[in-house]
DNA sequence: GAAGGTTTGTCTAATGTCTGTAGAGAGTCT
DNA sequence: AGACTCTCTACAGACATTAGACAAACCTTC
């Protein structure tokens, strides 16, 4: 049950018209609490959500009051937009490395969102996906979080240049193949508070066009729901990005709470500080097993730097759990 | 067992709300020591956090706790009376709106990342960006909301439908026109604290689609960094993004600082709580020329709900300000 | 075309309800 | 002693109610 103002929220039709239509036509007949407030089950919001489209597409109220009393079968013309084309530019390849990291942070700077869009298509011109998001994409969001940290960047260009790059990396996810069950998946995302999610879903676009059925669930993602997922969807594997100092000890804990409830499930870790992760895991864990007699025989896996091998390693690890 | 000052940070609620709660709702009944202190048990402190979240999500309070009391199972709106009869005349076109947002719902609660593709796959193909977006995607987003609010779902599932519909979201903002200058352009964002984007990412894509200069600054942006980017810019309009009651108060900051700045910039509110924004900034904003003697003729503008209007507003607004 | 009536969305005024927060005064715990 | 808790009362601001008014748009009818 909705308020009025929920109500007119939901159906597109404004509180003070709600109520002239229900004085004047009587299109709904809400319900009322003890002091007189209207309350509007789902079937009054259809009405009006009915209405709305119909006075919309030109009827007069009254007449599509009536008609929605009568109960009558009515049918409005839809008229789709054709999309737009989509318009790229043709790709000029050749800058080196550093002047495109450099343009990437230099266009961010000066808010200029069509020159960023012309240094990722020059990225991307270069190579691969893999190749690209290593050797230009990765590192340029790395620099554009420096350029942020020593105050050369405002908090709006970093967000405008990062969403930039997300966009890039859901198109390409989006484009990789899609045959991926509903369940044995790999898990990918980011133990709590982390949010630098964009090398998570890069690797996550890396492994899904290499076939991996690979569900990604984004950044600062709780303990306890890492584990109801893993469970839920019999993983095959998690995948814990580490990005900064910070999300190293979330980044265990995460990966404790895993091993404790599902001792046979691979864990990897993966990003900048994927080493530092992987080393005090291995320690809590040593530490735990010789208190508790828990023993597993393989190590924390830390994934490689370039995408590709560490999709590889990935794969390898699946294979081997069967 | 909690002392109530315990439970009051466990559950993310203010000790005198909590027995206001109590109180007026019977929300929770603790037990209590031989001189009269409350204490607090597990399940307890899970109903205070039900509750917490459906408020959050925009329930008023008394139905929140009214649907938790009713046997916590709270039923989907769109099937708590399976026939209703034939009531209303829907559009015959396809499947309808219900369904499709359901299934969205279903498939997230599944993890079934290639069901959620195909969902998305349908909602799409129905019509427009602007008339999926509006008809399926933004209300099947919505729900998602209030199935996490209501502990249906968690929060890896939500994570993961609301990213599948990101990609969807940069697909379409990718692929729209891009013959956007460096400066004067449109600003889209959300004002710090702020989380839910997604609305502001389907209005930009809209915008663009539309010919619009719009640079999307994304989630949780200060105050300061709005006003530099847009002083920067030489913005023509800021477009800020109001979704949940919790957004109105910075959204009404980010307003203020603008136009504290620039008092030229045409401020526009977009998302569920547009209006709320609107009237809250217009209200401090007459107090404050009282005093102050400043004065705008412009009244803050309020963007409507489907996005094809809420282009048409702000290309309105552009026009007249040259 | 002008005059006059009807339709329709919006607005105002006066009033009441809901809800989060605050304070006073007294008791309890460590 | 100081931090914590209790109950009860109070209050501001958001949100709701009704009733009536009004201007623009549209339709007659002359």
């Amino acid at each position: 049950m909705y308020t009025i103002k929920q109500a007119a929220s939901r159906s597109g039709v404004s509180v003070p018209l709600l109520r002239a239509w229900e004085r004047r036509y009587r299109i709904v007949e809400p319900a009322r609490t003890a002091a007189g407030y209207r309350l509007y089950d789902e079937a009054a919001l259809e009405r009006l959500r009915t209405m709305r489209r119909l006075v919309d597409a030109g009827w007069t109220p009254s007449t599509a009051a009536e008609a929605i009393l009568a109960g009558q079968q009515i049918d409005l013309p839809v008229t789709p937009t054709p999309a737009t084309g989509s318009t790229v530019p043709g790709p000029a390849a050749g800058l080196p490395r550093d002047d495109l990291v450099e343009a990437f942070v230099a266009a961010a700077m000066a808010f200029d969102a069509d020159r960023l869009e012309r240094v990722l298509d020059r990225m991307f011109a270069t190579g691969s996906f893999e190749a690209a998001a290593d050797a230009h994409l990765l590192p340029a969001l790395v620099a554009l979080g420096d350029a942020w940290a020593s105050g050369r960047l405002n908090i709006a260009a970093e967000h405008a240049a990062s969403h930039a790059a997300l966009r890039r990396l859901a198109v390409a996810y989006q484009a990789a193949s899609r045959a991926a069950p509903a369940d044995r998946v790999v898990l990918v995302g980011m133990p709590p508070t982390a949010r630098h999610e964009l090398g998570a879903l890069a690797f996550s676009t890396a492994a899904r066009r290499a076939g991996l059925p690979v569900l990604y669930l984004g950044p600062d993602l709780p303990v306890a729901d890492w584990v109801a997922t893993a469970r839920r969807t019999a993983a095959r594997a998690a995948v814990i990005g580490v990005v900064t100092g910070a999300d190293v000890r979330p980044a265990v804990d995460v990966a404790e709470g895993l091993e404790a409830e599902l001792p046979e499930l691979p864990i990897l870790f993966g990003g900048r500080s994927a080493q530092r992760a992987g080393a005090a895991f291995a320690a809590r864990r040593e530490s735990g097993a010789a208190a508790a007699g828990a023993r597993r025989s393989r190590p924390p896996e830390v994934l490689p730097e370039p995408l590709v091998e560490a999709v590889a390693a990935l794969e390898a690890v699946i294979r081997t759990e069967g």
